[in-house]
DNA sequence: CAAGTATGCAACCATTCAGTTGCATATGTC
DNA sequence: GACATATGCAACTGAATGGTTGCATACTTG
């Protein structure tokens, strides 16, 4: 819950942040060590602006915090943000291990009537 | 791994696909039963043809499937497909898992510390 | 079989988005 | 303190997106 919205501010949320290829990867590049603007642009071939812009998104959705060092500013992954996905797919997870189950019973209903032959 | 890539055919990945607050209703709409297009667009203010866009992205997303019984179509949440996200976020739920079991370990040693007062 | 119902697609429109360019500010170095 | 480096933001552009409108096709009903 956001205390009030603006036209910019939080307006994604994270199922947004994370709908762009590049934003993933950035997710994926800082996810064990945080990294600054520059370090992680030189993974990609898109110009720093696009990655600070990316970054800017990131921090938006709480998915990321920002450190500074000097003139040195460090983008660290929000871990804990990312549970807020998992606690979304848990509804789903619930579908697929209860059809996971379901089969699991049928196959053993179907072994013990193959060893009663 | 798609065999080939149309203008706009599977353009989208399966985050792309859930980052719309409308297609993630649909998924929660359909995900215990399949459900018609009418039936699902009843639950929005949007028009049916909206819904119906939605409903192509999904399936162009492999994320439903469709069944026609006469004039009506039943569109079916494929659940296997959602496990898809839960993979990609298994390499995210290592790290907090990690740092949770870090944190326990942690107040484990000062509980014993604190015991041997 | 005419009328009703279910459904998808094309075209359109306004908005959003991702990347680039240009520029400004802050910090570090020599 | 001049220069280098790090970084963000505004403005712009082309592409993508979500919703609407209009229309066509297929199936159902009376």
């Amino acid at each position: 819950m956001v205390a009030y919205l603006c036209p910019f501010d939080m307006k994604r949320d994270i199922f947004q942040a994370i709908a762009d290829p590049t934003r993933r990867a950035i997710i994926a590049l800082i996810a064990l060590q945080a990294m600054t603007p520059n370090a992680i642009a030189e993974n990609f071939h898109t110009t720093r602006q696009a990655v600070s812009k990316h970054l800017r998104i990131l921090t938006e959705c709480e998915l990321v915090t920002q450190e500074q060092k000097g003139r040195e500013i460090y983008y660290r992954l929000k871990i804990d943000k990312m549970k807020e996905i998992d606690e979304w797919l848990e509804q789903y997870r619930k579908i697929w291990e209860s059809r996971f189950e379901q089969l699991d019973t049928l196959l053993s209903e179907l072994k013990q009537q193959e060893n009663m032959r």
